[in-house]
RNA sequence: GGUACCGUGGCCGAGUGGCUAGGCAGAGGUCUGCAAAACCUCGUACAGCGGUUCGAAUCCGCUCGGUACCUCCA
């Protein structure tokens, strides 16, 4: 495809990627709750939308990217309690609840930058826009969509769906759900069980609250982000992003809301990333297999053979379609350690390596053939984020980069033109778009010279066929995670 | 129970009508003092059953299994 194509939650299809503005582009991302230690569920999407962002602003746009920190009082219905995540989590850790946001907050920033996630433009906590939220719930109910019951406020799910498609998105059938909720008791102040929370009346032990014209309260857990993105994005914008999960009720509702409230559907295209798994099992409480990210990277965790680095997780995720489940067993993100492994040391000899070739090449078919995957990577790319597809014929090219490096391969058969459009296409994709990094610790000048005087003593000691001292200092260096490497021409590297 | 998505070789995962990705593991080989790494060669897989078609992993139906959300239960 020579086009951006999108594969829209909303209307179930591929489709091409115009934006609103020609040249900018608008993506909202949901963010994380911060009453948590991030977890590797958050990995998925954030990773997800960072190459979403990253391909973006390669492709010429100018992207505002708002990515939401959710720190104000997402509550959910628990059976009948409406419960506050962070007031809660604040009381258990004897913590101001904005101390307790402020640690995760640091700590999502901090796996973020493992993860080498570039920040968003934009990162509006919610409750920095609670002034917002009220806004719009008002006009919500000068519409006639909201009502107000003993200072909790909510949005009219059967009013809206008379004249709207609710549950589109999602693919509910709103009938469906009045029916199944008619007769329960204790029903509390909703009208319909479908109807949603916009303001919540706090409870006089309920320690995060505001003022608002319905007296003492926190915001519905939705309203914050059809507020936000308003704010920093307009009426309407082109994409908005999350997991799977959030399809309902957050994003249906968000929908509702922002619509009734712009009098235009919000969001373009909608983007929904596929969930994890762990060794084949859903992740969850109950399983008790949620892993954080700081256990994943440790490998401090039952279900964990051993520690993780956050490139690995990347390039685990990378290879992967984002639409899929994915599923996190030891076995698989060992292959996919290896496979970066293999891959990265492949590209740094390759930016590394001094210019070669003439300007007619040896090998015509070679030549050919690695134009041909170099072109490829767009194409597949522009088939709805086709990173697997791409990291593919990455492979292809790493014997011929390590032919060429090992001197298998004549330094003549590329054109010098291929050979420098290779090493350029390789830093901008390997890099620039999917985010991975090298993560040796090459880049320490005094390790390096240390290295040096290693290589050089094995070097000596292999020239007097002193096998005993050559084997010492390799064995030695293995033990402590260094692996040296014997090259043809007698040369030796190390990572 | 409802809705949606999915079920690919030992493992992970692309691919959506004919051209049968890729990674990891495994086998053989080259190289090497030995090893590692690298390179070369090797696997004809698409849950099951039936149908459509000249031809299906790819379309349709059913069955089984999985995942998510909802519901129920608690």
């Amino acid at each position: 495809m020579t086009d951006l194509h999108i594969y829209n939650s909303y209307s179930r299809a591929k489709e091409k990627f115009e934006s609103l503005v020609p040249g900018h582009v608008g993506m909202y991302v949901c963010g994380p709750t911060v009453s948590g230690e991030s977890h590797l569920g958050h990995a998925r999407p954030y990773i997800t939308f960072d190459y979403v962002y990253r391909y973006l602003s390669h492709l010429g746009y100018k992207v505002r990217y708002v990515r939401n920190i959710t720190d104000a009082g997402h509550f959910e219905e628990e059976g009948r309690e409406a419960e506050d995540k962070i007031s809660k989590k604040a009381v258990l850790e004897k913590l101001e609840p904005m101390e307790l946001v402020q640690k995760y907050t640091n700590l999502f920033h901090w796996a973020m930058s493992q993860f080498n996630c570039i920040p968003p433009s934009i990162e509006p906590t919610a409750t920095g826009h609670i002034v917002e939220q009220i806004d719009m719930i008002q006009e919500l109910i000068a519409q006639g969509f909201a009502y107000e019951v003993n200072g909790s406020v909510y949005f009219d799910v059967r009013k809206y769906a008379e004249g709207h498609d609710y549950g589109k998105l999602s693919g509910r059938v709103i009938d469906e759900m009045l029916e199944t909720t008619r007769d329960l008791e204790g029903q509390d102040e909703k009208r319909n069980k479908t109807d949603f929370a916009l303001w919540k009346a706090a409870p006089p032990e309920h320690i995060m609250r505001w003022n608002s014209p319905w007296g003492e309260g926190f915001p519905g857990w939705h309203i914050e982000c059809s507020a936000m993105a308003t704010k920093y994005l307009g009426k309407q914008f082109d994409i908005h992003g999350g997991g799977m999960d959030l399809q309902f009720p957050h994003h249906e509702s968000e929908i509702a809301q922002s619509t009734i409230c712009n009098h235009t559907p919000p969001v373009r295209y909608w983007m929904h990333n596929n969930m994890i798994t762990i060794n084949g099992r859903k992740m969850g409480k109950s399983y008790n297999n949620v892993i954080k990210l700081t256990e994943l990277f440790s490998g401090q965790h039952p279900e964990l053979e051993k520690a993780y680095s956050p490139m690995t997780v990347r390039f685990f995720i990378l290879q992967t379609h984002y639409r899929s489940t994915l599923d996190f067993g030891n076995e698989a993100l060992q292959a996919a350690e290896k496979g970066l492994k293999r891959l990265m040391e492949a590209y740094e000899w390759l930016q590394k390596a001094p210019a070669t070739g003439n300007g007619q090449p040896a090998d015509a078919a070679l030549e050919q053939k690695v134009k041909d995957l170099l072109a490829s990577f767009a194409g597949y790319m522009n088939d709805d984020f086709g990173t697997a597809r791409v990291l593919a014929a990455m492979f292809e090219l790493v014997p011929v980069i390590n032919g060429l490096k090992d001197k298998n391969i004549a330094a003549t058969a590329l054109s010098a033109e291929t050979f420098s459009l290779l090493q350029a296409e390789m830093k901008l994709w390997v890099e620039d778009i999917f985010g991975l990094r090298s993560e040796s610790a090459a880049d320490n000048s005094k390790l390096e010279g240390v290295m040096q005087v290693l290589i050089n003593l094995r070097k000596e000691a292999r020239a007097k066929k002193d096998w005993g001292t050559s084997d010492a200092i390799r064995n030695q260096l293995a033990a402590i995670g260094i692996q040296l490497k014997d090259e043809k021409d007698g040369g030796m590297s190390w990572t």
